[in-house]
DNA sequence: GTCTTATTGAGAATGATACACAATTTTTCA
DNA sequence: TGAAAAATTGTGTATCATTCTCAATAAGAC
């Protein structure tokens, strides 16, 4: 599970910067409970009713930033936005089986499907 | 592999009706290559520089309502916008590796993925 | 053929996301 | 420690894909 102190380095490794803002996304999402995930008007108004105002630039920006890093995972439902969640490894990673007709959305976990996709993307030159 | 006849027929069961514009879209579809796959955007250049005028509004109709009716898979890329490709059956179906920092996009064939994903739309209950 | 109803086209509206830029923070390093 | 350099933020604006509205048209049923 990723740290704030963890986070932090592997931003300035990139010479990135760490600020109260990314930190804040992070425990977020780190507290979310398993099979929840935000888009980032969720996120914009979760932190609202805290009382931890982010603008909504913020939010996309470091969502996306966060994705890349491979902390956070982007979701393409079917509410015609994006959706994030922490990028959980092996045991707990899971996919979602959407419905084209009425967006009837679940989870389920399958190892198999994980692992061809890691070995596929190996194969063709993908790297971390 | 449809037809403009069978796409009629499972038109007209549903009450909805088949249009030129509906059967030059199949055609389109049809006539691309494997491995190639449309925007809205694009599809409505292309059938421009054919000189088979479709306005756009009708091209986003079309490719939602084929999408629901099975003929075309919608797909999520990195484009920023969806692109659709005629939706395969088991030996030419496919799937797409993305990387979410530089966007590289393969395709790749595996019928253990495709079947885990049937079996646990069936299980859990979806139906076509 | 006529009637009912779905569909089309044109343009406006919507909504998610990106961008520009000045003000503010982090980090670095002298 | 305390500038200087560079990244980041917030605000407002821009962009771009997609949807919606509505009058005109065309498909299908009888």
């Amino acid at each position: 599970m990723y740290s704030t102190s963890s986070l932090k380095a592997e931003l300035n490794e990139r010479g990135w910067r760490m600020t109260p803002q990314r930190e804040t996304i992070l425990q977020v999402f780190q507290n979310l409970s398993e099979g929840k995930h935000l888009s980032a008007e969720d996120l914009h108004i979760l932190l609202n009713e805290q009382g931890e105002v982010i603008s909504l630039s913020t939010i996309y920006r470091n969502l996306k930033l966060m994705s890349r890093m491979g902390i956070l995972r982007e979701l393409e439902l079917a509410e015609g936005h994006k959706h994030y969640e922490i990028n959980q490894p092996s045991p707990h990673h899971h996919h979602h089986l959407i419905c084209v007709r009425c967006n009837k959305t679940i989870e389920f976990r399958n190892d198999a499907v994980l692992k061809t996709g890691a070995k596929t993307a190996q194969k063709e030159g993908y790297h971390c």
